[in-house]
DNA sequence: AACCAAGCCAACCGCGCCCCG
DNA sequence: ACGGGGCGCGGTTGGCTTGGT
């Protein structure tokens, strides 16, 4: 069936903003707050639809959003989440709080997919075009696991997403019940400043993310940093990144544990019995969207990296450690970035420590300093996790 | 100075999800 | 259960700016 159109389109402007209209939406954004995007245009005095007026607000006018450039820090971690999350702006956004979604994903599209294409490195999946450019001291390989990272964790995040909408549909009807009749996302509004970015799932799968790097993965790989995966190394021995989505209170699901197992390419268990079946359907989603995303429907049959999934759930990948050299290929392309840019890195405090190893001497992540890096890049997705709003104001 | 191409970014478009009646 | 409204998201476009010749 045709979409109806968000507004009636006859008679109202559409283009670049005047200051009067700015002011306008400004002023009765304050003094109401937005309530119903389609009501405020007529109500505010603008001959606008109720679109257009939400979006000039998100991307322009709120007060907390920081203009101009990008730190190199930004730039870093809008590329590491961008491994992470591809292409979720807003969730990357909720990372780089003063930023809007399109802010970055315009920055993304016209400075840093290109420098990563420069570099002959895929700003789709994070890994080197050509395999065999560096293929030699195995950042083809790795740059590959990082490309397994991001699909695992994007299967994860479309499961998490799922537990967190399970959660926040059930608060809804909580509150909502003793919040009159407004519609629930303005229960969400009107909880909220107006200004905060919103995101359904990207803090859940960060806090997958801190659960994971705290948990098992680096200590995993500490194991099987020479050579491993046997009996269970790499990434099919992960330790249960243990999910600790911050539900609301009253609602907080039971904690789910998935164990990326080597015994049969993947658990998931509930701590209690009756977790699993009172999540029916998450479990089954999170179930088939992990299974899926171990047994091939990403990773497997895909053939695009070295490394398979065997049968038994446990990684071969050549005995290459199977996260050895992200950092190092991650900080390759930043050291790049930070050369070939002209902006001095003291411009926005260079050294706060965030990119670990960044700055670490020759940088190109070669030979024994993998590991190293390879703690140091999920330290640093860690970190800048850690510093962000991750605490969402959505859970 | 004039022209052209590339870069950049605000805004738009269309789709999907969620909620409500 | 179903259909429509409202909103958010990601992709794309169009126009302004900047840099090069």
């Amino acid at each position: 069936m045709g979409r109806s159109p968000c507004c009636d389109k006859v008679g109202l402007k559409k283009g670049p903003w005047t200051p009067e209209e700015d002011q306008k939406l400004l002023a009765y954004i304050e003094e109401h707050g937005h309530g119903s995007w389609r009501a405020l245009p007529s109500k505010a005095g603008l001959q606008r639809c109720g679109k257009s007026c939400r979006i000039r607000w998100t991307n322009y006018l709120r007060p907390d959003i920081k203009r101009g450039k990008f730190s190199l820090q930004e730039e870093q971690t809008i590329i590491q989440l961008h491994a992470l999350l591809g292409n979720r702006w807003s969730a990357i956004a909720t990372h780089l709080p003063k930023r809007t979604d399109n802010e970055i994903k315009n920055y993304w599209n016209t400075h840093l997919k290109k420098r990563l294409t420069k570099m002959g490195i895929d700003p789709v999946t994070h890994k080197p075009k050509n395999d065999t450019l560096l293929s030699s001291d195995g950042q083809s390989k790795t740059a590959a696991n990082l490309s397994h990272m991001a699909q695992w964790e994007s299967a994860r995040l479309e499961a998490e997403a799922r537990l967190v909408r399970e959660s926040k549909l059930r608060s809804h009807l909580t509150t909502s019940s003793s919040s009159n009749n407004k519609p629930s996302s303005d229960v969400v509004s009107a909880a909220l400043p107006p200004t905060i970015p919103s995101s359904r799932s990207s803090s859940s799968s960060i806090d997958v993310l801190k659960a994971w790097t705290n948990g098992g993965w680096l200590k995993s790989n500490e194991g099987n940093n020479n050579n491993n995966n046997s009996g269970g190394g790499g990434i099919g021995d992960l330790e249960s990144p243990t999910s600790t989505l911050s539900f609301s209170e009253n609602n907080a699901p039971p904690p789910l544990t998935i164990m990326a197992g080597g015994g049969g390419g993947g658990i998931i268990e509930g701590h209690n019995g009756n977790n699993v079946k009172e999540e029916g359907k998450v479990y089954d989603s999170l179930h088939e969207l992990t299974m899926s995303a171990m047994e091939g429907t990403s990773w497997g049959s895909s053939h695009q990296h070295h490394d398979v999934i065997v049968g038994d759930g446990h990684v071969d990948d050549d005995d290459d450690d199977p996260m050895v050299g992200e950092e190092g290929f991650t900080n390759l392309l930043l050291n790049a970035a930070a050369q070939s840019d002209d902006r001095s890195l003291s411009e926005e405090g260079g050294g706060d420590g965030a990119s670990g190893g960044s700055g670490d001497g020759d940088g190109d992540g070669n030979g024994s300093d993998f590991y190293e890096d390879n703690k140091n890049y999920w330290n640093s997705i860690l970190n800048l996790v850690n510093s962000s709003p991750s605490d969402s104001p959505m859970f």
